[in-house]
RNA sequence: CGCGGGGUGGAGCAGUCUGGUAGCUCAUCGGGCUCAUAACCCGAAGGUCGUGUGGUUCAAAUCCCGCCCCCGCAACCA
């Protein structure tokens, strides 16, 4: 009988920088699963890897003076070495760089071409020409371009669109029926509230402003853009538009593409869309973890606060973070990462509970019965049941968990009967069992009962957990690998009376939490120090962290008067002001510019109230092009001052009454 | 009225769908034990379940309505 086929896969990363501890997080879950469909029986295909392309990598390669494949390599070598640091057991690494990715995202960029899903027009954005690079609104600073600080202006590119609008009503109705197909459900319904009801726009999938891509082979000034380029990963990988695709046979359709939750939207709108459209199954699940939160906030590099998960290994050890990981994020949700929570969960659950529980058995066979796992001949029903029953039913409680992608459940079932083993040993009393020499039997099945335990839980956590069960197995003396299966937990009794244990290194040391947050604080600060110091000293830039942004701070170029003399700067009288409903910025602004009344929105919600503006003159760029937000046509801006993170604003006025209408030069 | 999630003892969460004595982990306090990594086991204290003293009901954390606060996504700081 041949065996089920699962596959799951993680998104591939963006190496435009070293990866943090919630790529590891999405990382290991996803090997957890992995791991446990592989122990219960399926034939699986586990894949992460990398997405290469695009003009942010590009940028930074040409930063650290290196081409972008000698970039991307290096970077992916850190990938690649932190995975095998966790001890993620993928069974595939794609890279969108290599060569069966390119050649077949081009068949089906082609294809797609062909058949009129994909169609040629242009593309309206805000260009940045020094950089030559397209930037969205909300990545304008100050209406600049956020990397040089320079003006942007409203250019048409050419480019390729997907007809996502054909396929909606087709996706919607998938959706419908397939409850399962978006996890956890809240997010399904986000989904169609927020972009398949309102009606989805043609997706932009090519690119002329960059190089850094896979060329579309019919018209080779695009380069195939983001989304078109890696999700094909899923497929490409397993052979799909090549000469070999067996894999794709075996394996297609995906059984579970574990993302983060801020990429659901394009795995369960733009994936499905693009294989409706190549005639392809659909995934069978999309499931959208959680994100690990740090006490202050979301981790990102700008606050500082971004946790490295080498740094952790090296700490805690690899199985301690892992376990951490899986135990302490509700699956599906957000969960806080602490240092405090990190060391608490080490000491309580791994140190005290499992780790003291082994260490205590193993020293009490040691002492009793020379290393000798005796036989349990004297039951005692009132004793052992408990536990029994408990190891009996646990393979089926812990499938019960995972089945739902529950993993710290499907933990929290196994610890059950890590601490049943615990209280096992107060009730039982070996210590007052080995006073009495008649007692020797019984005592042999208590600890034989605890023996026999310890290997149901080394067994469960081998998913969860790669070197600790090892090491469980090796104090326990058990070299059989049989005894290591799954299906050896089908009864109670596996292990073999006589056995060799032994004494080995505590599974986890436990951690004095005091001392070892003074430590951590103090490396933060030196930490920060060094940061400060390599800030101000124009040194070896170590890695190309962001230093562009300020040095673009203070010069902009010199302009002729001419520049200046296209602004139509006026005074203008705020006869009125009002919020605008829908929005947590604008304030909408009815301005008297001498014969002329017009309308202006201004993002200053925050800052004003709109009485505080009304009377006021302010200074308006009047022939700025108008635009239209939240559906209100705003005719020109008005001129304010504020501080770098916006802390302070205060919009410009004059300093003695004056007219309104009056020009500003 | 954009969409969604959340507000439960000091901290983090479950319970809400299928109303019926408010549960778990950690921390605190008391006790037990000495095999073990000052670990383990037992017990206690601590919550008017955001709010209206709203509605339905014999009964509401749970169902309905109003309001407040937090977080994510989306959309707009011209």
């Amino acid at each position: 009988m041949t065996k089920p086929t699962f596959y799951i896969s993680t998104p591939i990363y963006y190496p435009s920088d070293k990866l943090h501890i919630g790529h590891a997080y999405c990382t290991v879950a996803a090997d957890a699963i992995a791991r446990y469909k592989r122990q219960t029986g399926y034939d699986v295909y586990f894949l992460t890897g990398s997405d290469e392309h695009g003009q942010k990598i590009e940028r930074v390669a040409a930063k650290n003076n290196e081409t972008p494949k000698q970039y991307v390599d290096r970077i992916v070598d850190g990938f690649k070495s932190l995975w095998k640091l966790l001890d993620i057991s993928n069974d595939g690494f794609i890279r969108t760089t290599d060569e069966y990715h390119e050649k077949s995202v081009q068949k089906i960029f082609k294809k797609l071409y062909e058949q009129g899903d994909i169609y040629k027009s242009s593309y309206t954005g805000h260009y940045c020409t020094p950089c030559e690079s397209f930037w969205l609104e909300r990545q304008l600073k100050d209406g600049c371009c956020p990397d040089c600080g320079r003006p942007v202006e409203m250019v048409e590119e050419e480019s390729y669109f997907f007809r996502m609008s054909k396929y909606a009503d087709r996706l919607i109705e998938h959706i419908k029926t397939h409850p399962e197909f978006i996890q956890p459900p809240s997010r399904a319904n986000e989904m169609l509230q927020n972009f398949l009801l309102p009606g989805l726009e043609d997706l932009c999938v090519s690119r002329t402003s960059f190089k850094w891509g896979i060329p579309v082979d019919f018209d080779d000034r695009h380069v195939v853009y983001v989304w078109l380029d890696a999700l094909s990963n899923y497929i490409t990988k397993l052979g799909f538009y090549s000469d070999d695709d067996s894999l794709y046979k075996k394996y297609w359709p995906c059984d579970i593409h574990l993302v983060g939750k801020e990429i659901v939207r394009f795995h369960t709108i733009i994936w499905p869309i693009m294989l409706m459209a190549l005639g392809e199954p659909l995934p069978k699940q999309v499931f959208g973890h959680g994100w690990l939160v740090l006490d202050g906030g979301k981790m990102s590099k700008s606050k500082g606060n971004v946790v490295d998960p080498v740094k952790l290994c090296e700490r805690y050890g690899v199985d301690a973070i892992r376990y951490f990981l899986l135990r302490e994020v509700p699956f599906g949700a957000d969960g806080v990462f602490s240092n405090e929570s990190l060391i608490n969960r080490i000491n309580s659950d791994l140190a005290n509970d499992l780790g003291n529980l082994l260490s205590r058995t193993v020293a009490m066979i040691g002492k009793y019965f020379d290393g000798a796992v005796p036989a349990p001949t004297v039951p005692d029903p009132a004793q052992d049941d408990a536990l029994l029953s408990l190891a009996a039913s646990l393979p089926a409680a812990v499938e019960a968990q995972m089945k739902e992608l529950k993993l710290p459940e499907a933990l929290m079932e196994i610890w059950k009967l890590v601490n049943a083993s615990n209280k096992y040993i107060d009730v039982a009393a070996p210590w007052v069992l080995a006073k009495e020499e008649s007692q020797k039997a019984r005592l042999g099945t208590v600890l034989y009962n605890l023996a026999e335990s310890l290997r149901f839980i080394a067994v469960l956590i081998q998913p969860f957990l790669t070197s600790t069960p090892k090491k469980m197995f090796e104090q326990l003396g058990i070299t059989d690998d049989a005894l290591k299966t799954i299906e050896s937990l089908s009864s109670f009794g596996g292990l073999l009376p006589g056995t060799q244990v032994q004494k080995g290194d505590s599974l986890f040391p436990r951690i004095d939490v005091k001392k070892e947050l003074e430590e951590l604080e103090a490396q933060t600060l030196a930490a920060q120090a060094a940061a400060a110091d390599a800030n101000a000293a124009p040194a070896e830039p170590a890695k190309a962290e962001e230093p562009a942004a300020e040095e673009a701070e203070e010069a902009l170029p010199e302009i002729d008067y001419a520049d200046f003399a296209k602004l139509d700067l006026r005074l203008a009288k705020v006869l009125a002001c009002e919020e605008v409903k829908r929005s947590k910025k604008l304030l909408r602004l009815t301005l008297k510019v001498g014969a002329e009344e017009r309308t202006v929105l201004s993002g200053i919600k925050q800052w004003y109230q709109p009485e505080d503006l009304v009377g006021k003159t302010v200074v308006l760029v009047a022939n700025l092009k108008p635009i239209t937000l939240c559906n209100i046509e705003s005719r020109g801006m008005i001129l304010c001052a504020s501080d770098e993170g916006d802390v302070n604003l205060s919009a410009l006025t004059t300093l003695s009454e004056l007219p309104d209408g009056l020009k500003v030069r």
